[in-house]
RNA sequence: UCCUCCUUAGCUCAGUUGGUUAGAGCAUCUGACUGUUAAUCAGAGGGUCGCUAGUUCAAGUCUAGCAGGGGGAGCCA
């Protein structure tokens, strides 16, 4: 039966095509029937839903039906017909059944029944095969193809920033050690330390935390340009919101400033919203059912809104004329807290927020300052549900004061020399910002935890597969 | 890392003031059933109660430590 095409499912679920003749490949959902027919659910992935196979018995070996079990791989040729059932349009009424694999139903770990999330984060090798999954990595998908083709289409370059990085100077969190030396017996100076110039590449090396250096460069001959790749942070975060591995997009823009900036990140997310209604819909619906009753709404929420921009001292202001008790007292020059971003978007405002001009000492070294000498022209894009999906400011062009930044966080000279030559030859302003692809992919899903929104995920005390 | 909760059959969970042989639903297996929709009906098999110590005549149940997991917090994206 190899000779003729392979139908998607997707294809054949709209197909009107009946008496065709098709040939279908996928994995076994369900079988059920009685000693006169058998239904088989068989799901390739292309869609969400399954495809109705009726097997009349008479027609198959006896034990080639006990093979098609519940995870089982077949091929299946035969008739497509309008379904004489409830529940669906269109059914194939199979002619030859070929099993590639069956799977042994006393240990295949999955069900037709549910299942909870956390088992399936145990058998994460099997979990593409359910609907929550396959919907799952279906957007994730979408989601990176509509990164690129939004940028693309804007007029943005991708530049591929190193994994492997020699600075230390992002300072966005610690930092995982790329090494080759022997951890059991590494070479040593006389002094005792570890000699890393022995190491491969003759100086400590650690994985990316952030490819934002690097994108500076690079938007700094060619204008537009952005990075999207994975980054790795070491922090000991257990929450349902952080993984030691996950992917990054961040966009730098030559002569943009931060109001700019700001426009690119609300059209941008809400682009990629828009996309995902147009593109996922069936996966989106089912999500909607199953996990979070608001999804869809909530998506067209954002894109139907206006994000509220105001000043971190505005916030301030707002939080502490709300009544409200807090966990943590609000004060000027205190960094929000989860429960006062949460209260600004989800009680004040009711959409997402954009936050500027934070205090300089609670951001980092490179964002650009303002005239007051106590505030600097970072963002972060606030949204209900998850919290920070963005940050990102206008960067510091002027080579003096990013200098006296830098001396007064104690960076070292020597590690940033190639970022501070940007300001030293042809400086502008420019700005942009990080967005955690995960945390997108969890607000664009529904999903609660960011272990489910990646394939594999990597925590504290947890790298299997 | 801190706080808190959880860990009993393949999965989801009951399990009383500590007391004989640890239960249910689903799944699996066997059988029944002429089109099912997480099919239905009948029967059967299936357990190192997370691990290690301890208290006790007796521990799934009480205590401690450890491990793993969930939720909240911090760090952040």
């Amino acid at each position: 039966m190899e000779h003729q095409r392979r139908s998607k499912i997707s294809d054949l679920l709209k197909s009107k095509e009946y008496g065709k003749e098709v040939l279908v490949k996928g994995w076994v959902r369900t079988r059920r029937g009685n000693k006169n027919v058998n239904f088989i659910a068989l799901n390739d992935g292309s869609v969400v839903h399954h495809i109705q196979v009726v097997a009349e018995v008479a027609n198959f070996d006896e034990n080639l039906l006990k093979l098609v079990t519940t995870g089982s791989c077949l091929a299946v040729k035969g008739v497509l017909v309008e379904s004489q059932g409830q529940g669906q349009n269109v059914e194939i009424q199979a002619r030859e059944i070929e099993v590639y694999g069956s799977a042994d139903a006393e240990t295949y770990p999955l069900q037709k029944k549910g299942h909870t999330l956390e088992f399936l984060r145990e058998i994460a090798h099997l979990r593409p095969r359910t609907n929550t999954f396959g919907a799952v990595l279906r957007i994730r998908h979408a989601m990176a193809y509509a990164i690129h083709k939004y940028f693309n289409d804007q007029g943005f370059f991708y530049i591929h920033a190193p994994i492997i990085t020699g600075s230390d100077a992002e300072g966005a969190g610690a930092m995982f050690r790329v090494t080759t030396l022997d951890a059991g017996n590494p070479p040593r100076l006389p002094g005792g330390e570890i000699d890393y110039a022995q190491d491969f590449f003759g100086k400590e090396t650690n994985l990316t935390v952030s490819g934002q250096l690097e994108a500076e460069l690079a938007a700094m001959a060619l204008s537009l340009v952005y990075t999207f790749g994975p980054t790795f942070r070491a922090e000991n975060s257990n929450t349902p919101r952080h993984l030691a591995e996950f992917w990054m997009i961040e966009p730098e823009m030559a002569f943009y400033d931060i109001n700019d900036n700001m426009d690119l990140a609300e059209e941008f997310l809400k682009y990629l919203m828009q996309y995902a209604l147009d593109h996922c819909y069936d996966d989106l619906e089912f999500l909607n059912k199953m996990y979070d009753n608001e999804l869809i709404d909530r998506l067209k929420g954002v894109i139907g809104s206006s994000f509220e921009r105001l000043t971190y001292t505005k916030a301030v202001e707002i939080l502490m004329a709300s009544g409200q008790t807090w966990e943590y007292p609000v004060s000027w020059g205190a960094d929000l807290q989860a429960e006062h971003e949460r209260y600004l978007v989800e009680k004040h405002f009711g959409k997402p927020v954009i936050l500027t001009d934070y205090p300089k000492d609670i951001k980092a070294f490179y964002m650009k300052q303002n005239t007051d000498g106590k505030t600097v022209r970072g963002m972060d894009v606030l949204f209900p549900k998850i919290g920070e999906i963005i940050g990102g400011s206008q960067r510091e062009e002027n080579l003096d004061a990013l200098m006296n930044r830098i001396h007064e966080m104690n960076i070292p000279e020597k590690d940033v020399w190639w970022y501070l030559d940007t300001r030293k030859f042809g400086t502008t302003p420019h700005a942009g910002f990080g967005l955690g692809f995960e945390r997108l992919i969890l607000f664009v899903t529904g999903m609660a935890n960011i272990r489910d929104v990646i394939p594999f995920p990597r925590t504290p005390k947890n790298a299997e597969f």
